[in-house]
DNA sequence: TAAGATTGAGTACTCAATCTTG
DNA sequence: CAAGATTGAGTACTCAATCTTA
């Protein structure tokens, strides 16, 4: 044993200092709570929930467009808004210009309930940030940004 | 439209200010890139190199202390346990004292690979800290840890 | 051929139920 | 019955292949 004291050598690897599983599991214990909002409510799965919410926040768009601003994967989407359509909280309009392309846009029914888990994840969110202080809170969102921001860290990247 | 700027109104919901999705994207962000390299190298799962990497810095232990230390699973580490057990990378000698109990740990095989993996996670972690800086670094090691500790947010939590 | 979107096969996860030993 | 661990059924995800229209 090289270290007398508690410290783990900086040198052997500890998944406790591993940043994507910290981020994980941070991710989870925050994410946990309200998955079970719009799950036990409304049967939604969290990628539909994230589908609602780009439809919710910026109108009518088509699947494309939602996977490029949420990088979800097209089949995600694909199946999310199929359960969406089958709840009748979307509707899907063949474009005129193109008919590759449908028009996603959430019923009365799905902007209802867009409207109010949308109320539960602000307040959710309102309480997770209490804890952390508005300070922790804004330095927080900053460090997120510049995370998710990476350009993909790997040896071989094939995209 | 009470907001004449840019900035959306703070009364709706908004997915892109939501701290659980964010961090989400950002875990997703940087572990895809260090996920492609176990999984390519030597067909592991996310839950088999987090046991692997428990018994690794840990030594023998039971399946039980891992979902402890962890918050993995009972059943994921079940499975993960199996699989690392068939590829020969791990092996369980049921516990004299109580044999409901089974011990765990590396084979050499599993050693060599922990030992392999873990390299490379150091030198990606490095690298994803290495654009941060340091003292960002370590403002998101603090703020994930006081994230992960918080007590589950819910209504009606059952447990 | 390319782009928007869906489908299918294989894999992994979730939750309840079960098995075994204490 | 309780605790450690596994199993089974249903659900969701991943990646390649496919379908339709441009």
């Amino acid at each position: 044993m090289q270290n007398s004291s508690m410290v783990k050598d900086e040198h052997e690897f500890d998944l406790e200092r591993f940043l994507p599983y910290l981020l994980n599991q941070a991710a989870e214990a925050t994410s946990h709570g309200f998955h079970a909002v719009y799950r036990d409510r409304y049967g939604m799965t969290r990628t539909q929930w994230r589908v609602m919410a780009n439809l919710g926040k910026f109108g009518a768009m088509t699947a494309r467009d939602i996977c490029a601003i949420s990088h979800i994967e097209k089949t995600k989407v694909s199946r999310a808004v199929f359960a969406l359509e089958s709840a009748k909280m979307l509707t899907r309009i063949t474009s005129d210009q193109d008919r590759r392309v449908e028009i996603l846009s959430l019923t009365e029914i799905g902007r209802g309930v867009f409207t109010n888990l949308g109320q539960l994840a602000l307040s959710y969110d309102a309480g997770l940030r209490q804890r952390l202080g508005p300070k922790k809170s804004a330095q927080i969102d900053a460090l997120l940004k510049i995370l998710t921001s990476f350009p993909k860290v790997t040896s071989n990247d094939k995209e």
